[in-house]
Parts: C-alpha cells; sequence; structure tokens
DNA sequence: TCATGACAATCGAGCGTGGC
DNA sequence: GCCACGCTCGATTGTCATGA
C-alpha cells in the first residue's frame, strides 16, 4: 500500500471514501463465512463439539461475540435476504439479535424493512408492539443491601396480581442497588423494575391507604401515575414557568438560550453537577474524552 | 458443556453550555 | 460566531451466572 504522505489530495480522498462503509461490508462477509462453515460442519472437522465452541476456541472469539454472530449467522441461513440488510447496514447485529426470534418466512420481508435504519431499542419497542407479552405481576420484596447480595438475584416475582404492570424490589438500606430497568412489553405497556429505600417503602404504603376510596386494591400502577402527574406539575412550574417565552422549545437553540436568564442558567447547571473531585475521577476514567 | 441473558465497560456521536 | 468541554445516549463487546 503507498504512503499516505505520498498521496495526492484526490488519491487520498478517492481512497477514503472506498473504506466508509467497509466496516458492513466486512461484518456481512464475516457472517457468510460462518454460516458456509456451519453448514460443511467444519467445526466437527476440527474437534469442536459446537459452533460456538468453534468461534471461541479458534477464532478467539468471545462467548458473547461468539453467540451473537452464530445467532445472526443462523438468521442468514434461514433467510439469506438478511445478509442484505447486514452489508448495507441497514440493520444492526444487536438489532437483528433482538429480531431473530420473531422471524418468518411470512414475516421476514417486512419485519426486516420495518427495522431497517432503526436502533437496536427502537427495533426493541417494534417487536414489543408486534409481539406484545403480557404485563407482569406486582411484586414488593425486600432485598439484601449491594454488600449483601446473593450471586442470585433478589428480584423475584412472588406475588401474583392480574391489573398492574410494574415489579418493585425493596432496599434494605439506601446503598445502591440493582440497576432500575425498564423494558417495553408491547406498544402500550412497560415493564419497570426498581430498588427502593425503606421510608419510599413507607410513603407507597400511607399513600396507599389514603387512597383506598379511590384505590381499594392498593394498584401501585395507579399510585404511581397520581404521583408521577403532581411531580410533573410542580417540575414544569419549576423549570418552565420561568421561561415564558412564544413557541418554547420549538425555538431554535439560540433564541432559547438567550430566552434564559443567565442566573438561572448557571443555578440549573450547578444542580445537577456532581462534586469537583467526581470530575476529575470522570477525566482520569475516560481518557478519550 | 453449551446456549442464553444480564450487565458493565468502552467508544463514538450529538447536543448544550460557557468562554473568548 | 466559533470552539472546547462535559454530559447523555446508543452500539458493541466482554464477562459472569444460570438453566437445559
Amino acid at each position: 500500500m503507498a504512503k499516505l504522505g505520498d498521496m495526492s489530495d484526490e488519491e487520498l480522498l478517492a481512497r477514503l471514501r472506498g473504506h466508509v462503509g467497509k466496516g458492513n461490508v466486512w461484518h456481512a462477509e464475516l457472517i457468510a463465512y460462518l454460516v458456509e462453515v456451519e453448514e460443511r460442519r467444519l467445526d466437527r472437522v476440527h474437534a469442536c463439539s459446537s459452533m460456538w465452541d468453534f468461534c471461541t476456541r479458534k477464532l478467539g472469539m468471545s462467548e458473547g461475540e461468539a453467540h451473537r454472530r452464530i445467532a445472526a449467522a443462523r438468521a442468514v441461513r434461514r433467510f439469506p435476504q438478511v445478509l442484505g440488510f447486514i452489508e448495507r447496514g441497514e440493520i444492526r447485529l444487536c438489532a437483528l439479535y433482538a429480531l431473530r426470534k420473531h422471524l418468518t418466512n411470512d414475516n421476514v420481508d417486512e419485519l426486516l424493512r420495518e427495522a431497517s435504519g432503526k436502533s437496536t431499542r427502537e427495533v426493541e419497542k417494534m417487536v414489543a408492539a408486534r409481539f406484545p407479552r403480557p404485563d407482569v405481576p406486582t411484586c414488593v420484596e425486600p432485598v439484601a443491601p449491594r454488600a449483601l447480595l446473593s450471586p442470585v438475584s433478589p428480584i423475584v416475582a412472588t406475588h401474583t396480581d392480574a391489573a398492574p404492570t410494574w415489579s418493585l424490589s425493596l432496599a434494605a438500606s439506601p446503598a445502591p442497588g440493582p440497576r432500575p430497568r425498564v423494558e417495553p412489553l408491547s406498544a402500550t405497556r412497560y415493564r419497570v423494575e426498581l430498588a427502593v429505600s425503606a421510608g419510599t417503602k413507607d410513603k407507597i404504603d400511607r399513600i396507599k391507604d389514603l387512597m383506598r376510596h379511590r384505590n381499594p386494591t392498593g394498584d401501585l400502577e395507579i399510585i404511581l401515575e397520581a404521583s408521577l402527574a403532581l411531580l410533573l406539575v410542580q417540575l414544569e412550574k419549576e423549570r418552565l414557568g420561568r421561561r415564558v417565552v412564544p413557541g418554547g422549545a420549538s425555538l431554535p437553540r439560540r433564541q432559547r438560550r438567550a430566552s434564559r436568564p443567565p442566573s438561572s442558567r448557571l443555578k440549573a447547571r450547578l444542580e445537577h453537577l456532581p462534586p469537583p473531585s467526581v470530575w476529575r475521577r470522570r477525566r482520569a476514567i475516560r481518557p478519550h474524552t
């Protein structure tokens, strides 16, 4: 290959354009190779018990990498048209991974077209809308503090209730627990899972008692919705009430910026800033920024 | 043992903000 | 108006735990 420094500007740009998008082609080729290897059963020829074994031991892939690429290869094997979508960068491997179990001969073209150009999250939402899952049962139960957590996840549904749609775990201390989880179940329903402090649990119980006349079953979804509605009104008043600007959020960035008083802008930023020691830590952790 | 899911780490892109 | 910086979000990858 010629040295980059020796190339003319035109040649340099032409070669650069040639490289753009090669990543997708490379990915598609890799998947195509895996399809062929599996069809010829070359994994067995090379003393591997499975494709996964072949990819991890012979090709040096990580477990997750092997798993996702084999899944993509099997989707391509069933539906060869998938490869074109990968090659053109219209569908990402992660998005394909989310989609693969729902592909059939009848819907593959339609689903691929619909998922085309969407992010993985958007594809997950699309799958949830097309293939809705039932609501999860409500669950409120004590969990161990973070430091005492056993390897087994403490979040287990123990109570079944038809109507509510979110599960809740109760932490015994305010120490950081498992990460909150929000996942689409269908086009209009979400599963929300989180750990809360004992104080928050007490508030929920108190609200349940006070709302009993309007919410006889103590439905957590009703309580959450009512609480969020109140908080939303308060926050909109706090954050947007001072900025009486015609058009509001639809104004161009510069106008929005100019419409905000400097004092409140600075205050709003300071309210959400971690202490300076954390800034230094973050910079050390993220050297690329 | 293998397949799978969950989650954290990492990287890059986009956006908002402050300073010049 | 431009630029640098920091934050957030999405995509990908690696690791670990778990169930078949």
